[in-house]
DNA sequence: AAATATACTTACTTATCAGTAAGTAAACAA
DNA sequence: TTGTTTACTTACTGATAAGTAAGTATATTT
């Protein structure tokens, strides 16, 4: 009579990445997600025993994600830069292009202060591989004279992740292509004059 | 700067402002305004039915707010620029130094999904409104050759706008001090070289 | 074959939420 | 003086939230 697993977690997980960057972490219930993949509120809980802990593995998930991604596309030495940064850009294209979501960054920078230490401490973790990440590519991108930019890597990095998170934000009270030309307007001003 | 409120639904209003702006709509009650203020539930509903009213308050108070800066600042054409800039970029500071407050935008863009209509309709206006004032104090600093930048006043306003709303949802993740190397970082990519 | 682990459901609790109806005391207007 | 409006309180409703204890069917291990 019950049907197999197919993978129940795994569907709990991706759905509620979703929620989260489409209402955020507060917008959304346990029902929510249950009812949406047609099973009952406790087989939520448990796999997930807490919305914490649903929250520390979206985290996670991202997490992971970016590390595929970079080890993929190996060391910024040994990079075409444009087309890291252009990577790193499609991120956040797919998020609009998905249901206007917006980063994990802007969700839970909002919610910041709604979510528990540990959601806190393993966002910042994130934070900070994904900048000294941008940082790299941006130095190397500068020493080879494909960027141009003033100032420390690691800020104008911290500029770039601001305005691609707000930019979604924003994108989201007025129109998708203001997005779009956000995006061209920050490699342009990255180009070389 | 903020007046100090003398009757309930001012308080009612500054207060919601507050938890607006530091926890988000979703994540605070109409109890944590009433028990906060020492009155009851119901006299939070008498001033504003329903927290969609209350929204929409806070929202005309934050253009009320605007509209005042802007006229007493005058005609970009009769405007030291850089000062003007300065005033706006001043907007981010004291939210930032108000308990780590995000603006306006940024809260309600990441719960944009979860207000009604008429929210996202106010919240349109009001972003217009800040973008057009914005592009035309832009465009008359490049005319005047106090700023320097590539493309459309209007796509640069955007970014700015979406670097210090993301700005100060990052910096919650990482430091307070990244914020203001982000406002440097802005104010130098837009001195000419 | 028996024990155990996995992946749930049923049924429930406790807490909190936005919102409302009815009452009240004081200020104000006719 | 009487009636009305203002600014609430008391007391409640119905909905929804996160979370749990106990039961059940299936799969895996011993």
């Amino acid at each position: 009579m019950v049907k197999k697993p197919e993978n129940t977690k795994q569907k709990i997980l991706l759905l509620g990445e979703k929620l989260l960057k489409e209402k955020g972490i507060n917008a959304f219930s346990y029902h929510d997600i249950s009812s949406s993949l047609g099973v009952k509120n406790a087989a939520v809980h448990y796999h997930f025993g807490s919305k914490e802990d649903l929250l520390l593995a979206i985290i996670e998930e991202n997490r992971k994600r970016f590390e595929q991604m970079i080890q993929q596309m190996g060391t910024a030495g040994h990079m075409e830069v444009w087309n890291g940064l252009q990577e790193f850009i499609n991120i956040y294209i797919s998020s609009i292009e998905n249901n206007r979501q917006i980063c994990l960054f802007g969700s839970l920078g909002s919610d910041f202060f709604t979510i528990g230490p540990k959601g806190q401490t393993s966002l910042k973790l994130l934070s900070e591989k994904i900048l000294a990440w941008l940082s790299e590519i941006l130095t190397e991108g500068r020493k080879r004279g494909e960027f141009e930019f003033k100032g420390h890597a690691r800020i104008k990095a911290m500029m770039l992740c601001s305005a691609l998170a707000g930019g979604l934000q924003l994108a989201r009270i007025s129109e998708k292509k203001d997005f779009y030309n956000l995006v061209d307007q920050i490699k342009s001003d990255l180009k070389p004059s």
